[in-house]
RNA sequence: GUGAGUGUAGCCGAGUGGUUUAAGGCGCCAGGUUGUGGCCCUGGAGAUCGAGGGUUCGAAUCCCUCCACUCACCCCA
């Protein structure tokens, strides 16, 4: 029994699993780079004022979920509880304003979330995010929502929706915020317990409650879209043309509300056909005051984040066939005899290009063979005396068991030949 | 943070107080004559029974605490 475990809430991707995150973080960087995104890293943990400024003081995550500590310094530092936020610090301390407009970018980052795990909740997980900074064309609210939804579809996942909402920005919500209080106030006795003690301090919150009653109530309620000031209305409206244009199915929900408080105007969120606790496999949304909390001169941002530990569980659950290996993998096998020459010839091989290990702690040639087999090699290389002396080592075929001799020299190119 | 369920070797899993020095299967290792896998056969290694305390003559089996896992709530990716 192991002593040591994984920290809670954390996984190890072993390498059973790693083909599914290879080919979801391909794809991810693919599109990100076909839709002009450029690749930034920062750092996982930042000041933690980075994120409660931004993220805002009375959201989940900054309340209750982040990786607080104080360095040896005394500076109080947090693990990234999501990516945004580093990314606008980096613009802003990198002088990217000074770059022609708008700067795409998009990451592949952990992210760190002190929660209780549960299916597809994890305190440690992954995100691709991709971020368009420095513009408030509406253009760019649809190519986020368009880049992800390439990108699911990309990966073959089927029976995902998107839905759409606008926020509103500062002028317009207050007002908004008090029509829904107004309408609350008056139907809080048909409400769950959770939303009659969430009503004062969040009350947009109350939209996306599941409790049955309070949907019923939510669905009557004041929508944010008929509170819209005259330019989040165009440029929601707008936002609305290009899905058209681009032929994105969309669903507008006047419930959308997300759990970080720098939204403005659009959001939205990528939802797969089960539903339930793990609701959102992906979201996002314009945050046009986030520049300024940092401190920066007022910036315009639009981008999006998704799971990509969400996105491998889809993938496996809808038994989703990814791309095949290329190459053989080969398995030399040798009699004491042609030891050498069975090391010279991996290095060889290995030099070559090709995948190739070699038996390994003395065991007999049946032994080795079984060791091929298990490890699902499709070619073993079988050198003994007889190979030796004609200079032809003998390549079997794991799959039928048939067996051919290849002059040495022709060894490498043969066997790259192959298919596998 | 709340609620429910679970915790026996790498994996699955019997065993619910006394020959248990804890079954069985998978997997792993080695053999089954001379240089050959996948089936079959034989043997072997591998478990302080999640951890710590307690009850008892005696506990994997009962009690307490803690930890972890799973699921749901909350929230989100």
């Amino acid at each position: 029994m192991a002593t040591f475990k994984a920290p809670r809430g954390t996984a190890d991707a072993l390498p059973p699993d790693q083909p599914y995150w290879e080919f979801v973080r391909r794809q991810g960087e693919a599109i990100c780079r076909r839709y002009g995104y450029r690749r930034i890293d920062t750092p996982v943990f930042e000041e933690a004022g980075v994120f409660i400024r931004t993220i805002g003081q009375d959201t989940d995550i900054v309340e209750k979920e982040m990786y607080l500590f104080k360095d040896r310094g005394g500076k109080e530092m947090s693990l990234k509880p999501e990516g945004t936020a580093s990314v606008c610090r980096a613009y802003l301390e990198h002088g990217m304003s000074s770059l022609p407009q708008p700067v795409r970018l998009y990451y592949l980052s952990p992210v760190f979330r002190y929660e209780r795990p549960q299916a597809g909740r994890l305190r440690q997980h992954h995100q691709l995010g991709a971020e368009a900074l420095g513009e408030l064309d509406p253009a760019l609210d649809a190519e986020i929502i368009d880049l992800a939804w390439r990108f699911y579809l990309s990966l073959g996942l089927q029976g995902l929706s998107i839905q759409v909402n606008s926020l509103g920005c500062l002028k317009c919500r207050p007002a908004y915020r008090q029509a829904l209080v107004a309408y609350f106030a008056s139907r809080l006795g048909e409400m769950c317990p959770d939303c009659r003690s969430r009503f004062d301090r969040n009350p947009l919150r109350l939209l996306d409650c599941k409790n049955a009653a309070c949907i019923a109530v939510g669905d009557e309620a004041p929508r944010s879209t008929d509170h819209l000031c005259l330019e989040c209305g165009q440029h929601f409206a707008s936002v609305v043309r290009y899905l058209n244009l681009w032929e994105l199915t969309y669903n507008l929900d006047h419930r959308l509300v997300r759990g970080l408080d720098y939204y403005t105007r659009t959001v939205f969120e990528i939802q797969p056909p089960e539903g339930g606790s793990q609701s959102t496999i992906g979201g996002g949304g314009r945050y046009d005051d986030l520049m300024e909390e940092l401190g920066g001169r007022p910036t315009p941002g639009v981008g999006f984040a998704t799971g990509l530990e969400r996105i491998v569980s889809n993938l496996q659950r809808q038994g989703i066939a990814l791309p095949a290996a290329l190459g053989p993998r080969v398995y030399v096998c040798y009699l004491e005899e042609a030891r050498d020459e069975a090391f010279r010839l991996l290095a060889e091989l290995r030099h070559g290009g090709v995948e190739a290990v070699a038996a390994v702690g003395g065991r007999s040639l049946k032994s080795q063979l079984r060791q091929a087999d298990a490890q699902g090699m499709s070619r073993a290389i079988i050198l003994g005396g007889d190979e030796l002396k004609s200079g032809c080592p003998m390549v079997r075929d794991m799959s039928n068991g048939q067996q051919q001799s290849i002059p040495t020299g022709q060894l490498t190119a043969f066997l790259k030949g192959l298919s596998g």
